[in-house]
Parts: C-alpha cells; structure tokens; sequence
RNA sequence: CGGAGCGUAGCGCAGUCUGGUAGCGCACUUCGUUCGGGACGAAGGGGUCGCAGGUUCAAAUCCUGCCGCUCCGACCA
C-alpha cells in the first residue's frame, strides 16, 4: 500500500478522552474513530488488525473442531423470554420496538438463539457433538463505557456453543476450547492465564476466564509465576484424543480472579518467590451450564435407548475487539505500538528518505515490488514528509520491520532494517534486502 | 444511577468571572528556502462558540431547560 494513496489520519496530539495507552495510540494511530460513547468506527488500519484476531481465532475453532455460522445483530424477545432471561438480563440489554410494535434485541450474546437452531435441526444423538460459533457484533449497554475498545458498548466477539449427550461429553468439548483457546492467545503474542471465574449472568458451574497480566487489567489476579512460562499445546494437537492432562496441568497451579480469590490458600499453595498478584485484561471466557438453556427451550434429542434427553451446553467468548486494545497494552514503547507478526497492520513499513528522487523512487519502487511478490505487507511511505516526521509516525503505527532507503545508503547500496520491537538496526544490500526481511517475517508469522 | 468535570476550527487550548460581534499552537492550502530522526519564512482557507428558549441596543460570555462527552464508584467479552 502506498500511504500516499491510503486513509491514516494519524493525530500529533493525544485525544484528552483517551486515559490508558492502548486507547490513546488507537486513536493517534489512526485505528479507530469514537463515534458515541463507547461504539466506535474501525478505520483501515484498524480493521486490518480486527480481522488479522478474527482470522486466528477462526483457524484455532476451526483447528478444535468448532464449526463457523454467522447468527444476527436483532432478536427477538420472544426467545428471551422462552429462556426467562427477557426479564433477568437488566439495562445492560439494548431493547427495540419494530415498527409492528415487536419487542425486539441487540443481541448482547447468543445462548438463545444457537438453542433454537440447535433444537430444530438435530434429533438423534448420532448429530453430537457439535460445536458451532460464529463471530458477530454485540451490543451491550454498560453502565459506564471506558478505556476504548477495551469496554465499548457494541463490540465484535467471538461466540461458540457446544452440544453434547452427557455431562462427560460436555466436559470433554470444554477442554477442547480450553486447549483452542491457549493456542489462540499464544499466536496473538499474548501470554494468558485461565484462571477458575464466577459465572454471572450465563450461569452454570464451570467456567475459567482467560486472562492476560497489564498495568491497566480492570480486575485484580492471583497466580502462579510458572503459569507464564506453562507449555501451549502444539499445532498438531489431536483435539479427538483426550486432553485432560493439558486441562490439569495449566489448573493444578493457583490462579484466581479478585471474585474467587482465596488469600490463605494462596499463601499456602503457592510459595512466595512464585507469587504473582498482578492486574489482567479479560480476554476470553469459557462456560459449561449443562442443561441450562437446553431444558427451558427444550432442546433434546433421542439416545440410542429411544429415551429423550435435554443437551448439555457450554459457551465460549473471545472479545475480538478487546484484543486489538489488549495487545497494545501489552506491547508499546514511549514511541508507539509494538505489533507481533501475526497481527500488525503491516509487516513492513518502507521508507522513502527523499520522495521525488528518481534514483530513490526507483529503488523503493521495485523493492516494494519484491516485497509484494514475496508475500510480504508492506505499507510504503512515499510521501514528502519530512523524514523526522516520517520516522515518528511508522514508529507510532508499529510495524514490526522498518526499511529505510535514501541516497547516502544507496551510495553504496544499502538499505538500513530497523526491527520495531528491540530497535536493532542493520545495513543490507539493496539486492537481498527484500529476501532477508522476507525470511524473517515468515519465520515470525505463526509463534506456536 | 450517585459524585466530579468538560463542550469554542481536524487535534490541543485561551477567551466566560467583568457582555461590545472570535483567537493561539499543531494540522491543512500556495510560494520560496530547506531536507538522513516531528525544519524556516511569507501569504491563505477553515467556526451554527453543543442545542433551544430568555434577558439586553448588543450574548461564546448572564439566566432557564435540554443534549453530548470524560473521569471516580456499583456491572461485564
């Protein structure tokens, strides 16, 4: 992409509204633009990030045997009400009269309506299980909206449901997302915790919130310091095969949540120099309620006995739109953002030190043709910008490599390759330029 | 919803107390000089002063009502 053909309106100055630095730099990135309080617009350099999440969350449920559907934004309160939660869900739910005079939804989740799908297509036990997601835009009224995408009103998650026979089954497709969902946030470069969570408003009685460790975490967390360095399953994986052992090795160690936490247990299980109590960023949420939904919606199907049996369900949210926030706020330096791989907007941002230059101009020119036909994504700064200026902003949007080419390095053919992240810097031939930032962006593309 | 505060150009702000017809920095446009880590000069463009009503010869400024946004608390991906 040439910048100067593309929409980056980048801000010098800090928005006053903006408190904590994922929010601040979204909005000076020129990621996002605050439309009303807590719904905001994702502008190109943002969405690009949105749908980079989206795309690895989707490969981790696809990989785990989930399922992809897409469910809609309104519902009706119907449903609800055949669940009983019209009345139970409170403020938080957005209602809406139609035009007929229909109560209707902004779907604040899904239990509901994956129910009824569920329950008129499937009869037999011979259709389980069954996982299927789906990742929509949810709106839910919150009280107070604050810290950007971190707690918007409309957010984009990520919603899967399992179905099973029996509670053991249903066990089973929990720890197949809990195995999903700790390679998912590893690909993203986060390093999460689940962590045993209360169960709220979906209810139930087993659920773990998935959590990463940042200054600015809403909730306070407790936990063991060898979590942070615990094995993420591998890519190969057989989610078929039982995945018990990987469930009991991230929960024999302590971990709690400010709600379940348990000072005397902590102290005892955990020794002092292995204590971590520090502030997390929710990121994920995962939910067995067993007949819950099934049983008021009556959602069953026939065993091979021929008796009828209520489904055992389970939930499991990832907030997609929070992550593009808690990933910055986990990686940023005073300057920008720090983009991993696997998620940056761009992978590369070329510089051109002296645009109008036809020996510069043809030198970034066709190694912006090399890069794109290796694959690579890069976004070129062909504009007439002071290099100072130039230099501040690809620091501020954060790309993971930075080639900068102007005519003192092209003396003698060299481009100079900044990595974002540890500032190291390295002179390169012009002709292998291309091949060497190419190499090492692959390598970096997918962590686990 | 309780407490606090803000709303003046795209962003950051002054002007409001004491009414007199809108300003500064950055950004933007044009020209010139500059040019390897946020340049300099000159000339420009851009505003229903959040909205509505009232007081007044005159309102960004005073009065009343409303709306929006932010922060602190109780709720949550």
């Amino acid at each position: 992409m040439y910048l100067s053909r593309y929409f980056l309106p980048v801000l010098r100055e800090t928005p006053k509204e903006a408190e904590i630095v994922s929010h601040q730099m979204m909005l000076r990135a020129g990621m996002i633009k605050q439309a009303s309080a807590g719904i905001y617009s994702w502008l190109p350099l943002g969405l690009r990030v949105l749908n980079k999440i989206a795309d690895i969350v989707r490969e981790e449920q696809n990989r785990a045997g989930a399922i992809e559907i897409l469910m809609p934004t309104i519902q009706s309160a119907d449903l609800w009400r055949e669940s009983g939660r019209y009345d139970d869900y409170g403020k938080e739910m957005l209602r809406i009269v139609d035009r007929h005079d229909r109560d209707m939804l902004f779907g604040p989740t899904n239990e509901e309506l994956i129910t009824q799908i569920f329950r008129d297509g499937v009869r037999s036990y011979r259709d389980l299980p069954r996982n299927l997601y789906h990742i929509q835009w949810k709106f839910r009224d919150e009280i107070r909206p604050r810290f950007g995408v971190m707690r918007g009103r409309e957010f984009l998650m990520k919603d899967a449901y399992s179905f099973d026979l029996t509670p053991e089954d249903g066990r089973k497709s929990y720890n197949r997302m809990f195995a999903a969902y700790l390679r998912t946030f590893a690909r993203l470069g986060l390093k999460s915790i689940p962590m045993r969570a209360d169960t709220g408003p979906i209810g139930g009685d087993l659920s773990h919130e998935f959590i990463i460790l940042a200054e600015t975490g809403e909730s306070e967390v407790f936990g063991h310091k060898d979590l942070l360095e615990s094995d993420i399953p591998a890519a190969d994986l057989d989610f078929d095969g039982d995945l018990s052992p990987i469930f009991d090795q991230w929960t024999s160690l302590y971990a709690a949540t400010e709600e379940m936490h348990d000072a005397a247990r902590f102290d005892a299980e955990v020794p002092a120099d292995k204590q971590v109590s520090a502030r997390g960023i929710e990121v994920g949420h995962i939910f067995f309620f067993g007949t819950k939904y099934s049983k008021p919606m009556g959602c069953r199907v026939q065993t091979p006995d021929g008796e009828m049996v209520h489904l055992q369900m389970g939930s499991y949210g990832v907030g997609i739109s929070r992550l593009a926030g808690a990933i910055i706020e986990a990686c940023h330096d005073d300057k920008g953002i720090l983009w991993p791989v696997p998620v940056a907007p761009f992978e590369v941002g070329l510089i051109n030190l002296k645009s109008g230059d036809v020996e510069t101009d043809s030198a970034c020119t066709s190694l912006y043709q090399r890069l794109s036909n290796a694959g690579i994504e890069t976004l070129y700064d062909d504009t007439n910008e002071r290099p100072g200026g130039k230099f501040a902003t690809m620091d501020l949007i954060g790309l993971p490599y930075q080639i900068v080419i102007g005519p003192k390095g092209l003396k003698d053919g060299q481009a100079e390759v900044t990595e974002r992240a540890s500032g190291a810097k390295s002179q390169i031939p012009l002709d292998t330029v291309a091949d060497y930032v190419a190499d090492k962006i692959k390598s970096q593309r997918v962590l686990v």
